[in-house]
DNA sequence: AGGTATTCACATGAAACTATTCTCTGAGTTAGG
DNA sequence: TAACTCAGAGAATAGTTTCATGTGAATACCTGT
């Protein structure tokens, strides 16, 4: 009864949101703002694709939030249409390499490929090569040209070197009819850096950067999105440029301001408040700061897990833990628990991912004649410690 | 005192192994003609 | 004889283990003054 109350005033009071899709971050909008150069300079490069000549390997960097995945995304769109309407055999396929169990390894990355072209192939059981062949082959039954977007290029060469890119740079010359090109996204702007120098050539025949935007900038973006997304004076005047502020203070992120913008909304929402105000943007972004480690630690694996266990069980009495002090503790929990025990070996690679995840600092450092190791500390606050320890405990199952 | 050499406690790398999931193949089995 | 079943071989992948090598600076050990 108490809930079916709930649910009935939930229905009656009426949202802060018209369209929250627009701020999600799938949104699309109709048209990319702040960024005419960089679309403009991707239009050119791009062009001759529709004469079916080949275009020069494009190389886009730019830090996360810069618009760079959109603006492309557009650039490919209107391609599309103009092929589709003069029936030009321009063929555009857009794949994320950081998308887990999609696209993050050579085998997957091919078989992507091959379900953009209408053929399904099994997950695993084949042989890497014959996935090629099927490509090559479909690829290569018509006149055509293919323009191939990797986003998020770096995860891929990160996990699984750039032999894959190789492969696909060397393509060309064993393709008859069909052209490929090739398009690559990076958030990092040394990734070329450490790459195969003939990769590295011909991939970035071309190369666009995609600089952060500035705070008026994404005041605007932000606004327009509001705009679509909020009803008529839902939002407290002033919100959207704190917001804006926040975002450029870190490096004109406009993902990040999107975000905590609707989790702003959301809180206010949440809290029956009658208008999103300042006070709701910090604790959006305190909210996204703690989901987003409680997520990535609770996403790990158990042997992460009981690590991390190990470690909020000795930070109280000290403040920086050395490798050693982690893994017998961890030992003991393994043993105590019921988890086969891992090496030394092992637990060092999984304090350096727990630094990569934010949740903990570890800086290698060197005690002289006493060794060298990782000096641990938490990098989360109280608050989100108790919680995530809870949890911890619960899914480990282990309390005391 | 000043300079080298040691040494610790891990870090870092490479290769190999394990378990799981999946396909493909061919032998053996079954059922229908 | 065609269709079916099922075990075994081969792949891809994630997570580990094993073995080998690397490393920064506090100490131990010299050395000459």
């Amino acid at each position: 009864m108490k809930i079916n109350n709930f649910f009935e005033s939930f229905l009656k009071k009426d949202s802060f949101f018209m369209n929250k899709a627009a701020l999600m971050p799938a949104y699309m909008p109709s048209a990319v703002v702040y960024r005419e150069e960089q679309l403009q300079e991707v239009a050119n490069i791009l062009a001759p694709a529709l004469r079916l000549e080949k275009p020069s390997n494009l190389f886009i960097y730019g830090k996360t939030g810069t618009g760079k995945t959109l603006a492309v995304k557009h650039v490919l769109e209107s391609m599309n249409e103009i092929a589709v309407k003069n029936k030009i055999k321009l063929k555009t396929v857009y794949i994320n390499c950081k998308l887990k169990r999609v696209a993050d390894t050579e085998y997957r990355l091919v078989a992507q490929l091959i379900k953009d072209f209408g053929q399904d192939v099994p997950s695993t059981g084949l042989p890497t090569d014959e996935l090629y062949n099927l490509f090559y082959q479909l690829l290569d039954n018509e006149e055509q040209l293919l323009l191939l977007v990797l986003d998020e290029i770096d995860h891929l060469t990160k996990k699984i070197g750039d032999g894959v890119l190789y492969n696909f740079t060397r393509i060309n010359a064993e393709l008859k009819k069909a052209q490929i090109c090739l398009l690559g996204i990076s958030n990092n702007l040394i990734f070329a850096e450490n790459l195969d120098p003939r990769v590295r050539s011909s991939l970035s025949e071309e190369e666009i950067v995609f600089p952060p935007y500035n705070a008026l900038q994404i005041q605007d973006i932000l606004r327009k999105r509001a705009d679509t997304a909020f009803k008529e004076g839902a939002v407290q005047s002033g919100v959207i440029e704190k917001c804006s502020a926040y975002a450029a203070r870190e490096h004109g992120d406009a993902r990040r301001a999107i975000d905590l913008l609707r989790v702003a909304g959301e809180v206010a929402e949440r809290s029956g408040a009658a208008e999103v105000g300042i006070i709701h943007l910090d604790e959006a972004e305190r909210k996204i700061e703690s989901d987003k480690i409680i997520n990535a630690a609770t996403s790990q694996p158990k042997q992460f897990q009981l690590v991390l266990y190990a470690i909020f069980l000795i930070s109280p009495q000290k403040k920086n833990i050395f490798t050693g002090e982690i893994y017998e503790l961890y030992k003991s929990l393994c043993t105590r628990s019921k988890f086969n025990v891992l090496t030394q070996r092992r637990v060092s690679d999984i304090l350096a991912e727990l630094d990569m995840l934010g949740i903990i600092n570890a800086k290698i450092i060197s005690k002289g004649r006493y060794g060298r190791t990782r000096e641990v500390a938490l990098a989360i606050e109280e608050t989100v410690l108790f919680k995530l320890k809870e949890i911890l405990e619960k899914s480990l199952n282990l309390s005391s």
